[in-house]
DNA sequence: CGCCTTGTTGACACCAGTCAATTCACGTGG
DNA sequence: CCACGTGAATTGACTGGTGTCAACAAGGCG
């Protein structure tokens, strides 16, 4: 369906939308790690999603007028551009195509509820645990898990922006969970080195 | 189209869907109140989102196979039922009809969003503010508001789990916003008496 | 080699949770 | 019409999880 008109390469921490945006177009993240968030006004910050390869990180653009969030690369990232024209064609043409297309976005929605649920009711450390779930399973899923590990080229500051907690105390739940041995964390390669106990920590 | 085949009523307090169910059928929200909410292990409760009169509330029931959350009335509610076979026949011969269709799916996840943010980043005080912004708006858009008041037939124990606070916490927060004579909340009817500062407490 | 981001640590403050008792608002039946 | 029962709201005392501040260590990159 020549859905790709062509890719962008984004370097680390250079934003690929900003809020309020009204972008013609859509990308699909086809290398890296990106995540949207939200800027307050004191300069706090919300993480509400991480994106990894493969994920259609703006589909909502198409339907919402202009973005509620910013999005930004989490480390180098390459996308593929998908110009608005083109979805409006599927969505006339391509009924089976467009519930798929659809059905993308109805996952970012249960992704949030779990973080709703997560931040609202779980302690720091069910939370982490969590995320490291989500994330092994989603990339694992695209084939970027070898030998219980992954790239994971995140701070603990963006961390804390995506748990509501304080980049302190994601340190010191991070340091837990490693004395835990639930997982290892060296540069930017996470291990999870106890599957079980980080699914039960996690409530997952 | 001939969308609503039937309608149902359900008594307060009473489940609409259950975690987990593979429902045939999605339901449009008539008369009422009501919620999705998580359970956790031990009891917790995680409450993602209300739904007022006008809301699908469970049409991403129609792409996810199964619900990943449970719906419940906090009033008596009356919804209409709208089996998946009209919703499939909708995608394959009303683009138009399924954009506004996924549109909607896609404002809940903006909702998902700005709660995220407002339980991560915001003050219990700044979160419950917000809370009711949001709810005054929608209200509003749908004719529900009436001299700036709304019904609003939810325990501050639901509050809670929707804002991931303690129900003690909640009813201290709400006596605050009360003695700032930013709300006026008798039995089950909420007016705001201060939009402006409301707004400004919320960061709306 | 030296800057600069990121990670780590300790001391202390405070927001929000927990527990438990009490009051209030209603709806029901005698 | 009033006593009672029940869920919801309210209050106080105390605890504890997280935040804040501030300093320092550890790498990575030009």
């Amino acid at each position: 369906i020549g859905s790709v008109a062509l890719t962008r390469d984004i370097a680390p921490h250079r934003d690929l939308a900003r809020e309020g945006d009204e972008p013609g177009e859509s990308n699909i993240l086809l290398e890296g790690f990106a995540y949207r968030y939200r800027l307050l006004a004191d300069g706090r910050r919300q993480i509400s999603l991480f994106h990894v390869p493969g994920d259609f990180i703006d589909l909502h653009g198409f339907l919402l007028k202009r973005l509620d969030h910013a999005i930004a690369a989490a480390g180098p990232c390459r996308v593929g551009v998908v110009p608005h024209e083109c979805l409006t064609r599927i969505t006339e043409n391509f009924p089976h195509l467009t519930r798929l297309l659809w059905l993308s976005t109805v996952v970012d929605g249960a992704i949030h509820r779990e973080w709703l649920a997560a931040m609202g009711r779980r302690s720091a450390l069910g939370n982490m645990a969590h995320l490291f779930c989500e994330l092994f399973l989603r990339l694992q899923a695209v084939g970027l898990v070898q030998d219980q590990s992954f790239r994971f080229p995140v701070t603990q500051a963006e961390l804390a922006d995506a748990m509501g907690l304080s980049t302190v105390h994601v340190n010191r739940i991070a340091q837990e969970l490693r004395g835990g041995g639930l997982i290892a964390w060296h540069g930017r390669t996470v291990t999870i080195t106890d599957w079980q106990r980080l699914r039960t920590v996690a409530e997952f």
